[in-house]
DNA sequence: AGCACGCCGACT
DNA sequence: GTCGGCGTGCTC
């Protein structure tokens, strides 16, 4: 007797046991393969992760699956085994962590039959006289194929105002005949659409350690802005290509631009498959597909896009390791950067984690020799790497936070005809509207913060739930209407310095003057004509984007997370900081950076502008050492969330109670209620864990996730576990 | 998570 | 008399 045990998505911890369906020959079940089931009253997809011919469960409970659904497992079992593996590691329901392997199309029971190209050809020996003389749409379509023996799509057709409506007619007298378009690859030697750019010596030296050695090897590629990162990538990709083998290549979800993607697709003559979140299901699926048939040898996607199966994996490529984007902030909370070389360890493929600022994480890797140590630093072109000042602002009269000795600094850069970056951390108008008489703030009714004032259009809006609301004429508490805006935003910062220089056009750059389509290619394309002009923005100008014109980079407020409450706030901000002075200073340009701050005597403020990243994290490493923090300890947080103030933290405090014979090993911090105890109208708690011994911690997380699941309160919170939290929020 | 069952309050 | 509120229990 067959006994299926189906991953089905469902939060509960456990696989289910059905028996193969009725009329089914059971030597063709194999793991990997789809079942449709009845679990309770609903039906469901599952995924067959075993099959064995024993059971706990008592026969008679024991139900048929409807149907199986696939003749081939639909992925390799490295990438089944790399989703239960995560499962565990991340306390994540294994059926939920199954199916989210899968692309969504798949997962909600589409055939697993991608979409093909069709292409039209001519038969021979038919030429356009066996057309009738008068039949002069057929004949031009005839024509226009006959014009390409190697096949031409319909909308191809079509884009050449072909009259595609006389395909059939064509077929039917079978002129031509319709094929699938097959991406035959080329030969190793026509790899090549264009030629390499010659590597310096640092570049060959990474290149050459990449690719002279075999099976598993993790890299971290260290290289500052400008220094060739990507290029070293494209060389290592293309020894793999060469050896028809494929690259999956990882990039933070807003580096995934179409000039990302331009760069591979420019360099290979090969098909390159994009995972991006704008896809519909079905394309997703189409690419997935393409990757997983060996069709496309280059995959680039952000995240999930980790879990894509390559039929001949050649090497992981992960850009801007460093980033928060590779952890996912919510459900199955997996990060991507440690699965990617997990994956990397299994299919004994070499992995590149590049970045300008890495994380402490990947450097203590170094330090271990887990991973070894890339560096780039030598800009390419001999660009200098920029100047940082650090303007300390203490006591100075500030314009709308901008002070006169910076205000003085973007006049002279665009007197001399180059173009200014302003970045400030926080979109709109003012992050917040006060009462002028009585002290009152617009707060959002749903959290624990201050509305930020939007000016374009005018409205109060939080960015931590997305409410608005209008701006209030008067104040809630007193009805005075001296309503006065407090701190600024882009959107203040912009009307500023438009005021202050009025001959210069000022460009915001944020998520709202951003959000239509093609509004970025648009302000890309005013930058690039080379006029002088101010950019400001936020986050979104420190990432993927370059400048070449821009010459001073001013950073409104250095000290936003300098003394913030999560240990990680320091390596975010040096991070901010050398991302957005990576944009200025190109080739023939040489660039400043502009901090300013009011704490210009700040010592790892001061090492990181005079010294740089590397001496920066460094010092910051023997701090975490010191106080016994990651990378030299795990975490752990125990999350919950209630519509009721101070049930969450009961809950946990209740579970707090529960455990008997902790281990001594393990601190426990909480529960306390969260930073911002109520968001988007819910009251949320937590409790932190921390260990020296990873396993004992995940020991001890199984351990309480049974108690949780147990809990008789736990249907009254929504709980979750983060292991490895990246945002202690 | 879904989904159904079940037991109490305000409506035609 | 019933529609429907959400507490409780179950899913091979």
């Amino acid at each position: 007797m067959k006994i299926l045990r189906v991953a089905i998505p469902s939060p509960l911890r456990k696989l289910f046991d059905y028996l193969p369906p009725i009329d089914c020959k059971t030597d063709t079940l194999e793991r990997g393969l789809r079942v449709r089931i009845t679990f309770g009253r609903r039906e469901v997809i599952g995924l067959i992760l075993e099959i064995t011919d024993k059971t706990d469960v008592p026969l008679s409970k024991l139900k048929s699956a409807l149907e199986v659904l696939d003749q081939q497992p639909l992925q390799p079992n490295y990438i089944l085994d790399l989703a239960i593996w995560a499962a565990d590691y991340y306390q994540y329901p294994i059926g939920e962590a199954a199916l989210q392997s899968l692309p969504t199309y798949l997962r909600k029971g589409g055939l697993n039959e991608p979409s093909h190209t069709f292409i039209w050809k001519a038969v021979p020996p038919f030429t356009v006289d066996d057309i009738s003389q008068r039949a002069n749409q057929q004949r031009d379509l005839f024509k226009l194929i006959t014009e390409h023996p190697h096949g031409i799509s319909k909308e191809a057709i079509k884009a050449e105002g072909g009259a595609t409506q006389l395909l059939s007619t064509l077929l039917e007298k079978g002129l031509i005949k319709q094929e699938r378009l097959v991406h035959a690859l080329p030969a190793a030697e026509h790899l090549l659409k264009e030629a390499p750019l010659t590597l310096n010596t640092e570049q060959s030296t990474a290149l050459k350690k990449i690719t002279s050695q075999q099976g598993f090897n993790a890299f971290l590629l260290d290289g500052i802005t400008g220094s060739g990162k990507t290029e070293v990538y494209l060389q290592a990709i293309h020894h793999y290509l060469k050896q028809n083998l494929q690259a999956l290549i990882l990039v933070p979800e807003i580096g995934l631009t179409p000039q990302t993607v331009h760069r591979f697709q420019s360099r290979f003559r090969v098909p390159v498959a994009v995972l991006h979140s704008g896809l519909t299901d079905k394309q997703r699926f189409d690419a997935w597909a393409q990757a997983t048939q060996g069709e496309a040898p280059i995959v680039i996607g952000t995240r999930s896009a980790i879990f894509t199966p390559l039929k001949s994996p050649g090497i992981i490529i992960l850009d801007e390791e460093h980033d928060s984007s590779f952890k996912q902030q919510e459900g199955f909370r997996y990060s991507a950067r440690d699965l990617a070389v997990v994956r990397a360890h299994a299919e004994q493929v070499p992995i590149i984690l590049g970045s300008a600022t890495p994380s402490l994480e990947s450097l203590q890797n170094c330090v271990l020799s887990r991973y070894q140590h890339l560096t780039l630093k030598t800009r390419a072109g001999n660009a200098n790497a920029p100047g940082f000042q650090l303007l300390d602002i203490k006591k100075q009269p500030l314009n709308n936070g901008l002070s006169a000795a910076l205000l003085e600094a973007i006049r002279t850069h665009l007197n001399q005809g180059t173009q200014v970056l302003v970045f400030i951390n926080r979109r709109g108008f003012s992050p917040s509207l006060i009462c002028h008489d009585c002290g009152w703030l617009a707060e959002c009714r749903r959290c624990d913060a201050r509305m930020t004032l939007h000016h374009s259009p005018a409205h109060l809006h939080c960015h931590h739930c997305d409410s608005q609301r209008p701006v209030p004429k008067q104040c809630d508490h007193c009805g005075s209407q001296d309503l006065k805006p407090v701190g600024a935003g882009t959107e203040r910062t912009e009307q500023t310095l438009a005021g202050l220089f009025p001959d210069t056009p000022v460009i915001r750059v944020d998520r709202d003057s951003t959000s239509r389509k093609g509004a970025m290619s648009k302000i890309m394309d005013k930058v690039n004509t080379g006029a002088p002009c101010i950019l400001v923005g936020t986050q979104m100008l420190a990432k993927g984007h370059h400048f070449p014109k821009v010459t001073l980079v001013a950073i409104l407020d250095a000290d936003a997370g300098l003394f913030s409450t999560d240990f990680r706030g320091m390596e975010r901000t040096a991070q901010m900081i050398i991302q957005v002075a990576g944009r200025a200073g190109r080739a023939d340009h040489p660039g400043s950076v502009i901090l300013q701050t009011h704490h210009g005597d700040h010592p790892l403020l001061t090492l990181l502008t005079t010294q740089g990243y590397e001496k920066f994290a460094l010092e910051e490493l023997t701090q975490r050492q010191k106080f016994q923090l990651p990378p030299f300890c795990y975490l752990a947080i125990i999350r919950a969330e209630a519509t009721q103030s101070g049930r969450a933290e009961a809950f946990l405090q209740s579970m707090r109670e529960q455990q008997t014979n902790f281990p001594e090993s393990i601190q426990w911090s909480g529960p306390f209620p969260s930073p911002m105890e109520k968001k988007a109208g819910v009251f949320r708690a937590q409790l932190l864990l921390s260990a020296t011994n990873r396993p004992l911690l995940q020991n001890t997380l199984s351990r309480l996730c049974l108690l949780l699941t147990d809990h008789p309160l736990a249907n009254r919170v929504r709980w979750s576990i983060d292991v490895d939290p990246y945002d202690l929020n």
